[in-house]
DNA sequence: CGCGCGAAATGAACCGCTTCACACGGCGTG
DNA sequence: CACGCCGTGTGAAGCGGTTCATTTCGCGCG
């Protein structure tokens, strides 16, 4: 049942097996009567290479690996969407993995990675693991972190700076009219989300604003319902006038909690979120966020891996860290009657449809 | 450079090759010490075997390829999550792509998964390469269809049944009361599309209530917002009273323009989309959808496709196609006061093979 | 004491392709 | 006319594992 090999098409088409590989990859060192015999036998042969074969004999994969936090949420699928188009037209393909947060999961795809003799490796660190990653990149594997400015010297990253955009997303708060503010999410074990409290924190602070944090496990809808309950059942006066969840899906449910409690977004609570995903400008409210540059950080992970993989074989590069800024988009749920926003650097502001 | 080969751990542990491969994949074929001592030195020396190699010599991948339509839809996310999952129990490595719904792309990847010789393959087809899906399978490779019922037989496949979404979505939009349906929607090429409306149809006909056809392009965002605000538009006497929607963006969308419109929802137009993502909940008005049980597609098509497998050597095993029952789930964009909606049939129904 | 047996280890043959040193005319050039 | 070169082909030597028939060895048993 095995299909036809290289040889078979090689004895059938009467030319040696080194001439079947070249009317495969460089047709031009063929002539042409011989390449269109060869290709006719191909064809009634339904010959199909062995992939296998062919990087065992030439040593290289053609492949990246990219491992991300989280196949389902939107800002990963857009970004996985830049590195795909960025590989493609440099004919690479690129295995795709998710982690799902865990280290377990992060191991073994890093290994499978690994034994796959990838050319390069694009990975958003779940932690814990920079010791296998200094491994496999001693052993010869480029990598490039992702939406994780790199600490440790010697690897390359692409990040969107999380303190800007907290500050950003503070900032607006307050230039909205928000005297006290609360930050929402967690845990903090998550450095995005130590960040953009930080930043929030200054953007408060230089304000003279009340910050106070409403942790969460996790950032998922139920969490949000949850908070976003809570702050409706706060006495008015103690309640927050505005919230910036540490992500779209906390938004999305505190606003979504808060409307059904009665309480008028952006009125009596404004309400902003992060990542800019495609339903935020779809609630009821359209959501104000923080918009980052997903799909860009894609193609310029994968440009910057392609750069390390050509000088990797010898020299030894300065690593880079690339950082994009993020940016604020401000839909109704922060836009009150009235307010006048400055418009944050080059983003256009949304106001309603 | 290059890393260390088995040879070298071989050599350095004093024992033959065979007994190192042994070590890596039969522990309990070899002596304890001997176990030890050549664990230690592959630990010592940082040896990572050759996934290409290994494959080479077994003539098997372990691997199977997923082809999807579109990876930021959640849908298909969670089907590959599901499928992941199944396949992860047992040992077997998921290669993902996306066709983006265009054929060549399709072409590529069911090129590469095939010269991958990966052990199956699940594939939502765009259409138009039913005859290279034949040529793979006919070459020795399984093939499982999802989320498209088997037309051509020979094929198995794990589908919903959209017409029956599409009736219960219809049914529902008259047990609350409508009598002037809207079916928004989008090309009617799409087989998915042309299914959940006439299901939608029959439901509207067996109860005498009207049912139009407001055509898209495309299902986006952008399309059912020019919808939506057409709705608005019309003479109220015009207006559809329920509005169902093929999928949950453009009902999103929908729901967004009408409620900017001022309208209310559901007390004017009730609206319905299809896919229950995690998003429709979390609309300003929740969103009634129609629950496909994604996850469990994946999960069951990845058994399908083992058990193809297994068979598939030698016998040729019969095609089996496995039919998932869409859910209602009824929030408040439909849910009108004092409405009584019965409730959906449980559980997805699997007819036997 | 000789024999058979199972556990442990061996190592050469293969898996299917790419590469590259080399062969073989035919042709323009000095 | 001899030479070198170029356009075409050739085919054997790897690439790095797995497999399996075979060898080795210690031990219980008749």
């Amino acid at each position: 049942m095995r299909g036809p090999l290289l040889r078979d098409v090689a004895q059938q088409a009467g030319v040696a097996t080194g001439t079947v590989s070249n009317v495969l990859h460089n047709p031009a060192k063929v002539a042409p009567e011989t390449l269109a015999r060869v290709q006719a036998v191909i064809a009634e042969l339904g010959y199909v290479p062995n992939a296998a074969a062919r990087q065992l004999s030439r040593g290289r994969s053609g492949s990246v690996g990219l491992l991300v936090l989280d196949a389902r949420n939107p800002f990963f699928n857009d970004l996985a969407a830049g590195v795909e188009e960025a590989a493609g037209s440099m004919d690479l393909a690129v295995l795709l993995a998710t982690s799902a947060e865990r280290a377990d999961r992060e191991r073994l795809y890093l290994d499978r990675f690994e034994q796959s003799r990838v050319d390069g490796l694009l990975v958003t660190p779940v932690g814990g693991s920079v010791k296998q990653l200094k491994a496999i990149r001693d052993r010869g594997t480029p990598i490039v972190l992702l939406d994780r400015l790199a600490t440790t010297p010697g690897f390359s990253s692409v990040a969107v700076d999380d303190i800007e955009g907290g500050r950003l997303a503070g900032q607006h708060l307050v230039d909205v009219g928000c005297r006290r503010i609360a930050f929402v999410g967690g845990p903090v074990t998550l450095e995005q989300v130590r960040n953009r409290l930080v930043g929030a924190g200054r953007a408060a602070e230089a304000a003279g604003v009340a910050l106070s944090h409403l942790a969460t496990t996790r950032m998922t809808a139920d969490e949000g319902r949850r908070v976003g309950s809570e702050i409706a059942a706060m006495p008015r006066r103690e309640r927050p006038d505005g919230v910036f969840a540490a992500n779209d899906l906390l938004a999305l449910a505190i606003l979504q909690a808060l409307t059904l409690a009665g309480i008028r977004v952006p009125d009596e609570v404004a309400v902003i979120g992060y990542d800019d995903i495609a339903f935020a400008a779809l609630a009821g409210v359209p959501l104000s966020s923080i918009h980052q540059p997903s799909y860009q950080m894609g193609r310029r992970a994968m440009e910057l891996l392609a750069a390390t993989m050509q000088a990797g074989g010898d020299s030894r590069t300065a690593s880079q860290q690339v950082v994009f800024m993020p940016e604020l988009a401000a839909r109704a749920s922060t836009l009150r009657y009235g307010t006048r926003v400055r418009p944050a650097n080059g983003v256009p502001v949304e106001p309603l449809a």
